[in-house]
DNA sequence: GCCTAATTGAAAACGAATTTCAACTTAGAC
DNA sequence: GTCTAAGTTGAAATTCGTTTTCAATTAGGC
């Protein structure tokens, strides 16, 4: 079963703050783990959509929320203007490059950047709550066009 | 005269771009160098309206446009869902620290960072065009409350 | 089953960014 | 200086993504 672990997680975290389990919770739970991806509400919305018609984009907004909250889903913004979601994972963090031309999103860690910017953050005596660092590139296959 | 490098480098973009050189440009560029931090448009257009109520908030948002067309200005989001500009100086590349808890944005810049970010995006064979760090922390001010 | 509180989805409201358009201004030609 | 074509302006309208409203529906404890 794909990724029980989380379904729980939620579960629980509905229990816990008097919310109920609906349906549609369930499928918009299902459908965010198989995406996998970067998926804004619309994108998530639409796949929705073609499986159970029934379900409306306030649901899957605020369903959305619900996951950021219970702290499996994080927002994240891209620059294009749309809030994108992805599964969090707070083991490893990770960090986004974003392809300028085809729109390509890659996840990559490297400890040394997150060491330095907790020294930087140190040197100026603030504590980093969270960062974000986007590179934006011309991926492998766009940057052969250029 | 405060800044007369970049107005004639905004006067040359207009001319090869066959655009005009008017009253309002020649105010709203005044104001944004004088103003110096991170303004959104519609902290510009206020500023702009006490002095001069005749310039208008369209005209405010396509001048701050042409300044990102022309480079002299670059656009940016701190997560507040407002688009923000600051006077970009193309020498000397920064990154961001924002409280979380006053908003204050104190900017920074570490080579051995930048050097890393080159480094990774090359493991991928990507290219590196533009790249955007922000540390979210609480300042030296705000964690003493917390 | 019953009751209360939470949830749903369509539609409306929202906030910021962007566009429209008629009136106006600029800059080059004469 | 005058004329003219093309660019610019500002108020209002529009767009776009996000968020809220509200009446109808559903979950889950009793």
């Amino acid at each position: 079963m794909v990724n029980s672990k989380t379904k729980g997680k939620f579960k629980d975290f509905l229990l816990t703050q008097g919310l109920k389990s609906t349906n549609q919770r369930e499928l918009i739970l299902e459908e965010f783990l198989r995406a996998g991806a970067h998926l804004s509400t619309e994108d998530l919305y639409l796949r929705l959509r073609k499986k159970n018609p029934r379900i409306g984009y306030a649901t899957v907004h605020r369903t959305l929320k619900l996951f950021a909250q219970c702290g499996i889903a994080e927002q994240r913004h891209f620059g294009d203007g749309q809030a994108r979601y992805e599964a969090s994972d707070h083991d490893e963090h990770h960090d986004h490059l974003i392809c300028i031309s085809c729109g390509k999103i890659v996840e990559f860690e490297d400890s040394r950047i997150e060491e330095l910017q907790i020294e930087v953050a140190g040197e100026h005596g603030f504590s980093i709550e969270r960062h974000r660092l986007d590179l934006y590139v011309y991926c492998s296959h766009c940057s052969i066009q250029t």
